[in-house]
DNA sequence: GTTCACATGGTGACATTGTCACCGTCATCA
DNA sequence: TGATGACGGTGACAATGTCACCATGTGAAC
């Protein structure tokens, strides 16, 4: 990936004038990292505001029960807000960024990040709308985590993995970390989707054989 | 509540420059609300930030099944940064604020919070933490509903609605909202903590017996 | 005062989900 | 080839959510 112009890939910053896009392009570093790199994490904070070009970013907290949950992904063409909010404020993550793919990122200093918001409207809607769909998704989460059916998560979560692919290389595990819950809750609902002919299990794999019908339990409840 | 010097009151603001504590002071219109107010929600977005002096606001959810959950509260002194969010991303909110007691706010408008933005980096500094604590809270909410015991949950809860006090006016009901559980469930568990000689309950009323043994149990996890 | 509607809270049965202990199979590597 | 660990299955049980129903207290209407 290239030091090209890759303000254009995000919708958000196209609205921004030439003369801002340029300072994003001449002060922003462009740099590649490899796939299950901890980019941050509890006492290891960024130095930059990142944008990411390509690949994705999981954000997941391990609990202090030892409990793990998948709070969120960030991919290519977004932002990473909670960054940006904690380089502003001098907290620590109780979560981690974890490189799902190699990816790449424009990063930002934080000084430069600082003067764009002061000097660009454009540039401050921009965050300030990443922040904002940041936490009415979390919001969504909360609502899921509290009140949703688990048949129902999983099926969503099948959806939403599988990328219009049929095929999910995953594991029980990883889906329970996902999903909030344990291994088992997920093997005796695959079990469930299985014995339906919705799905079809190999180690390491999940087969999508009925998408249609895990969409309609996802969507049924919305 | 007069429009006195109240910048003074939110320790954030106090590093702002005389001039910029001016601006806010000047361009802002302290308001005063009755409790139960609903201030903002659903199709009813707000014109201004507000900054609360006085009182205390719920913000809470309703899901599409129909149950209801408590978010946050923001107390004197504090600001709703949600509302800010909301007003700079054109989103909808997806929750509601409503007055617990009678509130007094400065509400700044729109224009005048992004010059502010725009202008002072104290005052953008400020801002980011509101937002960072915000979703560092959201955070750790996720967690708490996902992997903690209801028991822990409850006695959590009750030590912060006690405020102190010994005696908490509140319904098994309202408890049910505050932890996004069911009325059933919070009955079982007021009932277990009154065999322990833990709490007296009357209609209505929670009377905290033995506030350690409650606090012992909300702490031992952390 | 009486009656009625509603809020409050108690109860038991059952479904769903979380926890724990343990097992067998498969892949990998020394 | 044998050891090791990841992966997934299973049964028992505990914790929590759901549902139906009930009794009592409160307050308003009559």
């Amino acid at each position: 990936m290239t030091n090209d112009n890759w303000t254009g890939r995000f919708p958000g910053l196209a609205r921004l004038s030439p003369e801002t896009q340029q300072i994003l392009l001449e002060k922003s570093a462009v740099i590649d990292v490899p796939a299950n790199t901890t980019i941050f994490g509890p006492g290891n904070s960024p130095e930059n505001m990142l944008f990411l070009l390509d690949g994705s970013v999981r954000v997941q907290q391990v609990s202090e029960t030892g409990h793990e949950i998948v709070l969120y992904r960030i991919h290519a063409g977004q932002s990473c807000v909670l960054t940006t909010a904690c380089l502003l404020a001098f907290e620590d993550y109780s979560a981690e960024g974890i490189c799902e793919t190699d990816i790449s990122a424009a990063a930002v200093p934080r000084a430069v990040f600082d003067d764009l918001v002061a000097q660009s409207k454009e540039f401050r809607d921009f965050v300030f709308a990443a922040f904002s769909k940041r936490i009415t998704d979390l919001f969504l989460m909360i609502d899921e985590v509290a009140f949703q059916k688990m048949d129902v998560r999983l099926a969503d979560k099948l959806i939403a993995l599988s990328d219009g692919q049929d095929t999910i290389a995953t594991t029980h595990q990883k889906l329970s970390v996902e999903l909030g819950t344990a291994r088992e809750v997920i093997s005796r609902q695959l079990q469930e989707f299985q014995r339906r002919g919705w799905v079809a299990q190999s180690r390491g794999c999940i087969h999508l054989i009925q998408r249609n019908a895990l969409e309609n339990l996802a969507d049924y409840s919305r």
